[in-house]
DNA sequence: ATATAATATAACCAATTAAGTTATATATGA
DNA sequence: TCATATATAACTTAATTGGTTATATTATAT
């Protein structure tokens, strides 16, 4: 299951990505703005700095901002960064077919299936997602 | 995430798949043959009875049939049925978009995503899978 | 300088889910 | 009627999820 936390880490760049570049938001208005609770904001935030999409300035008037074209960031990478690994069945968390076979059938749909779905979050941008959002009523 | 369980029902129907119809396993044998827990055979068993896929006899010389043709039963199905309502994420759980918007467009990407998955699960039925089985090695 | 606004990090907790075990009831064929 | 088989429920155990709480650190406006 994609984690709530995978969400909000999604909401919080396609919030920053809906303002003018250089925008500076605090946590608080992040969240404010998007229901996340305050504190899985500021929790969330040094995974996001680490992977370069965002930067932070502390101090009075300081606040986050994107660090690279949200269009250059894909679901998928937001994802992965926040749960880990996907897999949809336990088989896929290890890298070896199970048993003593070398060969799933099994797991070859398990693979199949979710990479049509990871497919969906590779084709989608922080960018798309904050432009199709801001049409959304 | 599909559980063990919903695996383990596929794998039960996979194996009766991969016999001449109207072959009948005792339960342990299906257990035994697929490295399955033996006390989850019976317990995952009234559920396929209960979708008409399997019939049961009892005492001895009893045990468990296909009561379909399982190119008629596809992995959809069968995950639904074990693991309830598939969900890749929380929202997908409810059937209404969260908050007061009326519409969300990171839903219609967790959407379009499972449908992805489930297409695959879908156009997937157990005697296909019983027979790429069949070839594993 | 210092108070304050902000991010950074870690530890903790409650609820749920997953996976499997245990126990018991019920049916049936030899 | 006994052995074999399915049917059903209750119960552990461990991991995960979603979130809270607490504390440290940094930087700037005054």
């Amino acid at each position: 299951m994609i984690t709530k936390k995978a969400e909000y880490a999604i909401l919080i760049l396609a919030e920053l990505a809906a303002h003018p570049d250089d925008t500076v938001l605090t946590s608080r208005e992040i969240a404010t703005r998007r229901s996340i609770p305050a504190n899985l904001v500021i929790q969330l935030m040094p995974l996001l700095h680490e992977s370069g999409w965002t930067t932070g300035t502390r101090g009075p008037g300081g606040g986050i901002k994107l660090a690279i074209n949200p269009a250059s960031i894909t679901l998928r990478e937001v994802i992965e960064k926040v749960d880990g690994t996907i897999g949809i069945t336990r088989c896929l968390f290890s890298n070896q077919p199970c048993g003593n076979k070398s060969h799933c059938s099994l797991r070859d749909i398990w693979i199949k299936a979710q990479t049509n779905m990871l497919s969906v979050f590779e084709e989608a941008s922080i960018k798309e997602l904050a432009r199709a959002m801001a049409r959304d009523n």
